[in-house]
DNA sequence: TATTAATATATAGCATGCTATGTAACATTG
DNA sequence: CAATGTTACATAGCATGCTATATATTAATA
């Protein structure tokens, strides 16, 4: 009958991904980022011009959370919102010079991250361990869609 | 060179902790409970009459935070904040009657999600993803600690 | 014992993420 | 082509988590 917090995947889920925003943040913030622009701007460095939609649905954000983050990200100087002239209802979101100059040392600020992460592991058993990832993410991902 | 989003354990870790609390969140809502407020009631129905300062012990989050989700909680009927005898800056954290009635609705709902998200895992691949993510968790929290 | 330091909690302000809803532009259809 | 529906985005409002700081009480010390 019991339920064990230190047994459940889903508290130790929770607790790691605070560390790994955490151990991110303090990386990328003297580059004057934070983790929630890293992901859209890991898009925009692959593929400059995309719209909001293609991030919402690259990213699995929502796309309330994708807009507010581009708000803080024009702020910050970091993107600009263009004109879209194919479809008057979105834009184009462009990096800035700005965000283009940040790709090298925010990428790796993340590997390092990663690399701290999985300091203690055999290459097997990070793949195993990305490899069980993806496994949850499929099953709960499932779940969510009835 | 390239920093590849998908094989980034820290995004795939992100990812999944959003997906198991969307899980947790839609199954305790029914009970008027939220995911913030889940690991606290845990403690608490452990253990009531605990001070904050023991809850931000045991759940490894911010005193703030924990302030914060107990003046929810409060709101919502769920705990009291009793003066401390032994220490006038402290206080005793009850919970309510209705909050000690939805331990084992609440529990049940968190295993099934742990049951869910695990599912297609065998029983040696569950005991090694928690065993992976306690090392990934030390070794995030040996590289905060300088 | 009066001062100073430490501790427990509260509060302000922010980022990230969500749901729900509004709005303008585009698409469909009667 | 007008009415209706759909799509893309914005906005409001909230929970969770953080850092930084204020406040009140207790502890330590000069």
């Amino acid at each position: 009958m019991s339920f064990d917090k230190d047994q459940s995947t889903g508290f130790a889920v929770n607790h790691m991904a605070r560390l790994f925003a955490s151990a991110l943040g303090e990386r990328i913030q003297p580059l004057g980022l934070t983790t929630g622009q890293f992901p859209i701007l890991l898009e925009l460095w692959r593929e400059d011009g995309l719209t909001q939609k293609d991030l919402v649905a690259r990213l699995d954000l929502e796309q309330a959370t994708v807009a507010n983050t581009l708000t803080r990200m024009e702020r910050d100087g970091l993107i600009l919102r263009k004109p879209n002239p194919e479809d008057g209802r979105s834009q184009r979101i462009h990096l800035t010079r700005t965000a283009r100059a940040l790709e090298a040392p925010a990428t790796k600020a993340a590997q390092i991250v990663n690399d701290i992460a999985l300091k203690s592991l055999t290459s097997d058993k990070r793949a195993m361990f990305l490899d069980l990832i993806g496994q949850v993410i499929g099953a709960l991902q499932a779940d969510l869609r009835r």
